[in-house]
RNA sequence: GCCCCCGUUGUGUAGUGGCCUAGCACGCCGCCCUCUCAAGGCGGUAGCGCGGGUUCGAAUCCCGUCGGGGGUACCA
């Protein structure tokens, strides 16, 4: 019996494609499909290559090329063939192919698979409208021109589209993610594949390179669909001409939706993966949350790694429903993730957001790197993402803490400073800085002595000295931040009360 | 309009005729732990779009219907 998803083909011939536009901003759901190829690639050790579909030379630039590389390689999504790799079907760029394409369409021209048109589109409407055909598209006018219609058309001087004859017979295609579709042929009209300029189409171009490059398995989203058919035709026709082996399998995968019922489009906020990039997501918390829309490892597992994802990926596994994209269920797993990272690693991936909020030098200072190694002990169980993370540490550097006025003006009240103050007597006379010489010297001063509860006691302290009412545990920050400091900053308590009051009253 | 795809709690899913008083995860709510917040532990909330069949029995099969989405280009 042969595989639902090999035929007979052996496992490490699979060949995957992934073939971006470089139009910039990588979008989450193209970034979905080239972590399902990739998946599937490397589940049957087989290969994924990279493609760059840039034959729209008006919508491309150089920084969307350059966004599309670091992308996949901030990503860790690894391809076998492409630009920077090679590989012996290259060039990989479409842009550098023009000369391969168009050779081909004269040979389908020859063939008869396809044929020059030279209607308006207003013209086609027109007949369309005539003839009260309920059908959009091509009515396949310029088929079977004669030589005297096609020569009048020259003398207009009208210009011609190339267009491909569809089959007179249902195409049908057994989709991994589907199973079978259908389309009947009065619903697929005869496409154009070159534009009049000369310059060659995406409906051309993906499927020549998918067959001059031996792709055996289309992974994408549902979005392309209803073109399938109209490819189908197309490599059949190249294999005709003996090019390629025919159509590849398709799986459709399920589109990703944003808010309400609409595909999440490149102009929703947080489409883009650069969006994630900068608020500290890790790649791998990312693209194990991407997998979940429409894959998962396990019925009671929804945490796992890239290797995991490869070698349990399966296709047929694939849910066909639209998934929403849920930024919370994002945050869950990313903060998994998070958890899941060594210390050192935790420090070493943090270290560029600490940079990038101007808190500690390029390279850090014996004194920073400190802090840093030491912080990341304390908030790597807190923190859903590095800029979070980034975050929580920042008073451990500000020379000027930023005070949250609304905590300050709940907690630094009258009586919280007084708090502040015992606190800083406490503190002012422990001959040894340490969190367990802190930490006892608090509760003895403020438990014991004033008899206060520990999470009243220790609330204006917290704000005191980092700002805010949530912070990474006290009495470690305290010694992380350092005697003299720590002191200086339960001085300034009054004031940074006093300056919440006044914002308070002014009306900023 | 036409074609195609999809339809289980708020979200992602498990479920392929009896194991389903519909499981898991995220979210949300509450409790415990606790120097805050997390983490961890415990508990709660909420779902098979609808209507007909078939069957002793249906989330699961059939028909219809409704709803949502995608496509319908000389964009990709």
């Amino acid at each position: 019996m042969t595989d639902p998803v090999l035929g007979d083909l052996a496992p490490e011939k699979v060949r995957v494609r992934f073939p971006p536009s470089p139009t910039g901003n990588l979008h989450v759901g193209n970034v979905r499909s080239a972590l399902f190829n990739w998946a599937f690639a490397r589940h049957f050790g087989g290969t994924l290559v990279l493609r760059i579909e840039d034959t729209d030379l008006a919508r491309n630039t150089a920084e969307g090329y350059a966004s599309v590389m670091d992308a996949l390689a901030w990503l860790g999504i690894d391809y076998d063939e492409g630009p920077g790799v090679g590989g012996e079907f290259g060039p990989y760029k479409q842009s550098e192919r023009f000369e391969t394409y168009r050779e081909i369409v004269g040979q389908l021209l020859e063939s008869g698979a396809a044929y020059d048109c030279y209607c308006t589109n207003e013209e086609v409407e027109a007949r369309r409208k005539a003839s009260g055909s309920k059908v959009q598209g091509y009515d396949g006018f310029c088929r079977h021109l004669t030589e005297d219609q096609r020569a009048e058309f020259v003398r207009e001087s009208r210009t011609h589209v190339v267009r491909i004859r569809m089959p007179e017979r249902p195409i049908v295609f057994d989709d991994l993610v589907r199973g079978e579709v259908i389309f009947a042929p009065e619903n697929v009209p005869d496409f154009a594949i070159v534009r009049a300029n000369g310059d060659p189409l995406y409906t051309l171009v993906n499927p020549v390179d998918d067959a001059l490059m031996g792709i055996t398995h289309v992974l994408r989203g549902e979005d392309l669909l209803s073109s399938t058919p109209r490819q189908v035709a197309l490599y059949e026709a190249l294999q005709a001409i003996g090019i390629g082996q025919g159509a590849p399998r398709f799986g459709h995968l399920p589109i990703v939706m944003g808010e309400g019922n609409k595909r999440l489009s490149k102009r929703d906020a947080g489409s883009g993966l650069s969006d994630y990039v900068s608020r500290g997501f890790l790649p791998e918390g990312l693209l194990n949350y991407l997998a979940l829309l429409g894959w998962g490892i396990a019925e009671d597992r929804d945490v796992f790694t890239m290797a995991e994802m490869a070698e349990a990926f399966d296709i047929r596994r694939v849910n066909p429903n639209p998934a929403r994209f849920d930024l919370k269920k994002l945050e869950a797993i990313n903060a998994a993730h998070m958890r899941m990272l060594s210390i050192e690693d935790l420090e070493r991936r943090l270290l560029p957001f600490l940079h990038e909020a101007d808190l500690v030098q390029d390279p850090p200072t014996p004194e920073e790197t400190l802090k840093v190694t030491e912080g990341c002990v304390l908030i790597h169980e807190r923190v859903g993402t590095l800029g979070e993370g980034a975050d929580m540490l920042a008073f451990l550097f500000l020379d000027d803490v930023v005070y949250d006025q609304t905590d300050v003006a709940k907690v630094l009240d009258e009586n919280g400073l007084s708090v502040v103050a015992a606190a800083r007597d406490a503190l002012e006379v422990l001959t040894e800085w340490k969190t367990e010489t802190i930490d006892a010297a608090l509760r003895a001063k403020l438990v014991d002595e004033l008899g206060m509860k520990p999470r009243n006691a220790f609330g204006p302290v917290r704000v005191a000295i980092t700002g805010r009412r949530i912070s990474p545990p006290l009495f470690e920050s305290l010694e992380l931040l350092g005697r003299q400091e720590s002191l200086a900053r339960l001085d300034a308590a009054p004031a940074a009360a006093g300056s919440a009051t006044a914002a308070a009253v002014e009306p900023s």
